[in-house]
DNA sequence: AATTCGGGGCG
DNA sequence: CGCCCAGAATT
């Protein structure tokens, strides 16, 4: 559908008259709708990225207690402002809210700005962040797009293509805009959010309590269930394992298996890194055996071997110690394999110290 | 355009 | 157990 026809279905059926009614009676009272100010609205929008309603309750309310204001959010240790984050993952939020937070406090002592372009030279900012605070906090006129609002808005209009991507990121978000009212913008945005969380959920959606559902193209041709349509599956190889990283307590072991060989050896065994300060164990890990042998590694991805702009063999690199820990093994990994003797795997650039150990350690064992 | 970043909830 | 979620930054 293009853009002609989504001005022309709007012309015919505005959306606002009917979402807004809904909205006041359906809506469900969060902490952060008691109030508009800006400070709130961000920082529920930032903690509600790619994260669930139930899940950032507790955490927003507990935020705010501790930095009720951007001033006392910017005057905040990151250490404290990451302890409370803890749990609710994608930590780079947090970091980018306190960064925004302090150019803010800094720049507009008095007020938040309402003012876009300033909004977006934040960092943490994108444009659907931009257009949720500056809607809901001062009545800007601007569209949101999110997981939500992009499912309504492509059966509504009976977008049949991807609205993810390309051409149709470009029309939901042009969609997104033209049912803009003039009035209550922020509440509309959050109506379209809020019918796509409670109503027109991905699967099964409940078209018998739309409020949309007379003007929706979907619902009239019975297209739920291919708008938006599926993601594309990602490609699934068949592949199986030929070397790992495991790790217990102090000690990492890099074992090999070879393609016809159904027993693991161990190639190397070396004490295991301290995982720092926002690293994951598995992040550990691989930049053990980066700093060893001077590879391009990460975790379950084949990981190949050039020197002298040959590729001399190819493993790949799993971790077990993760896997089991998660009461489940990975899926193997295949790759084909030539392995290089240990001393071909002594002259690997390594410092030192680690050519020694690794010399030391080459001898295979059962593992 | 594809990847990365996390953890929880649900069907 | 796979998919999904009030996205943004990086490659």
């Amino acid at each position: 559908m293009t853009n002609d026809a989504v001005a022309y279905h709007f012309g015919m059926a505005p959306l606002a008259p009917l979402l807004l009614p809904w909205f006041d009676a359906h809506h469900r009272p969060l902490p952060w709708r008691t109030s508009r100010d800006p400070y709130r609205v961000w920082v529920s929008e930032v903690m509600l990225q790619q994260t669930t309603v139930a899940a950032v309750v507790p955490y927003f309310s507990r935020f705010l207690a501790a930095f009720p204001t951007v001033h006392a959010l910017a005057a905040a240790d990151e250490q404290h402002v990451l302890k409370l984050w803890e749990g609710l993952g994608y930590y780079r939020r947090a970091r980018h809210l306190h960064a925004a937070a302090k150019a803010l406090a800094a720049s507009h002592p008095d007020a938040l700005p309402d003012d876009p372009a300033v909004w977006a030279d934040l960092p943490g900012v994108g444009r659907y962040i931009l257009g949720a605070v500056l809607s809901q906090a001062f009545g800007r006129k601007l569209p949101i797009v999110e997981a939500n609002s992009l499912r309504v808005l492509a059966r509504v209009f009976g977008y049949r293509g991807d609205p993810r991507e390309g051409a149709g990121k470009a029309w939901v978000w042009q969609a997104a805009e033209e049912v803009l009212p003039d009035e209550r913008v922020g509440d509309f945005n959050q109506a379209l959010m809020e019918l796509g969380a409670l109503v027109c959920s991905p699967s099964k959606p409940r078209c018998g309590e739309c409020p949309l559902a007379a003007v929706c193209v979907a619902n009239r041709d019975g297209l739920q269930d291919q708008i938006p349509p599926p993601k594309k599956a990602k490609e699934v190889v068949a592949v199986r394992e030929v070397g790992v990283v495991v790790w217990d307590g102090p000690t990492l072991l890099l074992c090999r298996r070879p393609a016809d060989a159904d027993r693991w050896q161990n190639l190397w065994e070396v004490p295991h890194a301290e995982a720092g300060e926002g690293e994951s164990d598995e992040a550990a890990a691989v930049r053990v055996v980066r700093e060893l042998t001077g590879l391009r590694v990460k975790v379950g991805e084949v990981l190949t071997v050039v020197k002298h702009g040959v590729t001399r063999f190819a493993i790949t690199l799993s971790v077990l110690g993760a896997t089991r820990a998660a009461g489940r093994f990975r899926a193997g990994f295949y790759a084909e394999a030539k392995w290089v003797t240990p001393a071909e795997l002594a002259g690997f650039p390594v410092s030192s110290p680690q050519r020694k150990l690794l010399t030391r350690l080459t001898e295979p064992r059962l593992f």
